[in-house]
DNA sequence: GCGGAAACCGAAAGCCTTTAGGTTAACGAC
DNA sequence: GTCGTTAACCTAAAGGCTTTCGGTTTCCGC
């Protein structure tokens, strides 16, 4: 008892425990870590603020993979569809900490710089200022949509024998591996043709 | 103590109960629901299958305020349109449930009859079977990822001074108040105009 | 060398989920 | 009508979780 000659603490290896045990069972406890890492419940509080503070981590660590330099392409689609890729990669590493990461703001400094920047592309790219929002917006809620349907890829659409649907099942079987993969494309493909589409038509306008 | 001369719970004021905790402070609780029903907390057991149980119902509930008449409109893209509309909007009725209901598969009957409805429709429209699941996966998407956006509407966006982002704060004073039903709106077009753009090709090709 | 800060332990409060056995009311069978 | 069975509720308890607090030992700057 008293202080470890090493610690056995800190930041980092409980964020790394935490991702552990949420890609293991998806969930995590601070007991948990504590077990893990050798170290009582209580010692964890004196490196995290609470179990929020360890998901506030968890955010950090998962959006750290979103990679800036796709917002540096040109022209403006290519930079705006390798973001949105790069955004849904980064979720797809830990499908199962979506459901932690959802509920909650982005706060982390990293991402909000991305976002301003995502603005500059639009603006430059000539978009309107008060369209611009509802864009980025439903460009977030396509990304993060899709990462919730790798979350539970398999049993999210389990089909019960209690109720028919031949249809259903012919179309499932049909698609065969990549449901979310290719459901992403869709929807992204359709994102970047209706903003590629909503700036001709403003350019021809205005510009 | 025994057995009470008019019974103080049963499934419908269950679920009634934990929605209503749920709209004001965002989550619930079996002793929480207990108290308001004047019962023990075990009670609620003998009713319902755990707590998982009565997040089930719940999910039944909001689910059950999707339209299925939707899906009897003609022509099929303003079927899809009007069911996608529904799908929101029974989520949006409670939208502090959202991340409750979000993470496990949607299980009840009646949704999954309508998913079946909804490949016929798009079946009868000339789609590919193959792409059809694509299709309404990234649909389901777009409906959760928006509803998602709608579970929190004033915080998700909470700039702190600490980092510089004055093109996003732009941004988002010039959209003003519907930010989540205009990136909806904007969402469902260009997935709409996708849909009708790759039955026309079919169509052309195939047809 | 020494004093303060850092890192950990032990213990506890208060919440939660779930199970188990006891007690009373309703209800159908005889 | 009475008698067993089932249904609805209660009390109690186990075990987990989050969080806080005081105590103990080690480290580090001065």
């Amino acid at each position: 008892m008293g202080r470890p000659r090493t610690p056995l603490l800190d930041r980092e290896r409980i964020t790394t425990t935490a991702l552990q045990l949420i890609d293991e069972s998806g969930d995590f406890s601070v007991p948990q870590i504590a077990r893990r890492l050798g170290a009582q419940t209580g010692s964890v509080y004196h490196h995290v603020d609470g179990r929020d503070g360890i998901v506030e981590l968890l955010r950090e660590h998962v959006t750290s993979g979103i990679d800036p330099a796709t917002l540096d392409l040109t022209p403006w689609d290519t930079a705006v569809e390798a973001w949105a890729r790069s955004y849904r990669a980064a979720f797809a590493a830990h499908p199962r900490a979506i459901p932690l990461l959802m509920t909650s703001p982005v706060r982390a400094p990293r991402v909000l710089e991305q976002y301003e920047r995502a603005v500059n592309v639009l603006l430059a790219a000539g978009f309107d200022c008060a369209g611009i929002m509802p864009l980025i917006i439903a460009l977030e809620n396509l990304v993060l949509g899709s990462a919730l349907d790798l979350a539970a890829p398999e049993t999210m659409w389990e089909l019960t024998d209690q109720v028919p649907t031949p249809r259903l099942a012919e179309a499932l079987a049909a698609v065969g591996e990549g449901r979310a993969d290719r459901a992403f494309e869709v929807g992204l493909t359709a994102f970047m043709n209706h903003a590629r589409a909503l700036r001709e038509k403003r350019v021809d306008v205005g510009g």
